[in-house]
DNA sequence: GTCTATATCGGGATAGAC
DNA sequence: GTCTATCCCGATATAGAC
């Protein structure tokens, strides 16, 4: 593994552990065990990090949500919990890969603001992320006579702002929960929205999974006795 | 007006407009036209001024929301109207007063993990928060036979997490958007979570607030032309 | 309370040897 | 590619006159 990739990884690790203000350049190459002078070889200050973390997140991101949002037949499966599995699954993917670049998401102003670039990138994820949400709720709350449901822009805009702001917001409300609870239950909120709409089966799907989220605290509270 | 409130309002309106990081106390003491020297005579740094920033936040969003959480039954009206609109009003200066404040909303982890107390009360704030949505899904969105409506949780737990991140959220999705469009399009998001629940005549009044909305932007749009 | 002038400190950038 | 050593600069803190 090349020196610029390690660099790239541990700069992404201290920032999500420490909060990006107040990791600096010099921390970065301590905790890699080389020189600031080495580390600035190969980028040229915490900016250049920055640009090329965030082009990594955008790739990735773009991977996994492109398929779907230019084909949202992908949702379109035969039997009906097929829709809310698939799109369970997809939400659980999508999250768990924000989550690697979660110090990003605590404060998105700070690195737009100073990166023009950044700023289109995002957001053009977040427009990615809205077609995304707008697909797994058209799928799983379809209107009447083949139509788009009358309500489907608010709950596609409620889905969008849930999946965005989740990392941000669930570790003030519950500071020490495990990383995978916290995935687990992001997902749960954002399909929540749809639960009103649901047809019975669909509601099964979901609210196996709500037992499921229920059976991890109570594994995770046994295991702290 | 003493010199030291002068500071604080125009280090608030700074940090609102360029954001927190690229805002040093030499900017503020060159914006209000006092020297250096001299706001370091009324505040020992940054960290001071956000410390008095924070605080006076928290008494005036406390003042807000103190009623609401220690008697629920402010909205408990007897028209049916009454709970929605009242909802509507409250909600409305709510996020007004945290407008005024919404360079915190946007990086609220920068802050908290540099001052305790901070985190502190602002996972206070957030609570209240929890409180006053709980407060108005149970008004609003009556369960069976007086009891609570078994999706209640979750709905609270989704109109918190709009209240929370819509100053941060909303601006990323339409940038050039004025101050009160913004407000009001928050209160319709946080409310919408309600809508599917909602009955005939509570309806109605929410129906008159989205054309309320739609009225506005196109005031804003042609006010452009 | 307010100013000017100066000191300090830390992060970031650079030079040159290996 | 990597190191050590040094320089530079911006933000903050301090001293002392008015």
């Amino acid at each position: 593994m090349k020196t610029s990739e390690h660099i790239l990884d541990t700069a992404r690790r201290l920032f999500n552990e420490r909060g990006e203000a107040s990791v600096t350049a010099s921390d970065i190459a301590l905790e890699l065990g080389i020189s600031p002078g080495n580390l600035h070889y190969h980028f040229k200050g915490k900016a250049s990090i920055h640009i090329a973390i965030f082009a990594q997140m955008q790739r990735e991101l773009i991977v996994l949500m492109g398929p779907v949002v230019q084909a949202p037949g992908l949702f379109s499966g035969t039997r009906v919990t097929s829709d809310i599995e698939t799109s369970w699954l997809f939400l659980t993917v999508l999250l768990e890969k924000m989550f690697q670049y979660r110090y990003f998401y605590d404060s998105p102003k700070t690195l737009m603001v100073q990166f023009p670039e950044v700023a289109r990138g995002f957001r053009r994820l977040l427009r990615m992320k809205h077609k995304s949400c707008s697909s797994i709720a058209s799928q799983l709350v379809p209107g009447p006579g083949g139509l788009p449901h009358p309500r489907l822009p608010n709950l596609t805009e409620a889905m969008t702002l849930c999946l965005s702001c989740w990392l941000a917001y669930d570790p003030l409300v519950n500071p020490t929960d495990p990383d995978s609870l916290r995935t687990h239950r992001g997902v749960l909120q954002i399909l929540s929205h749809c639960a009103p709409y649901l047809g019975d089966e669909q509601l099964d799907f979901y609210r196996d999974c709500e037992a499921l989220y229920h059976q991890m605290i109570h594994e995770e509270v046994t295991a702290l006795d």
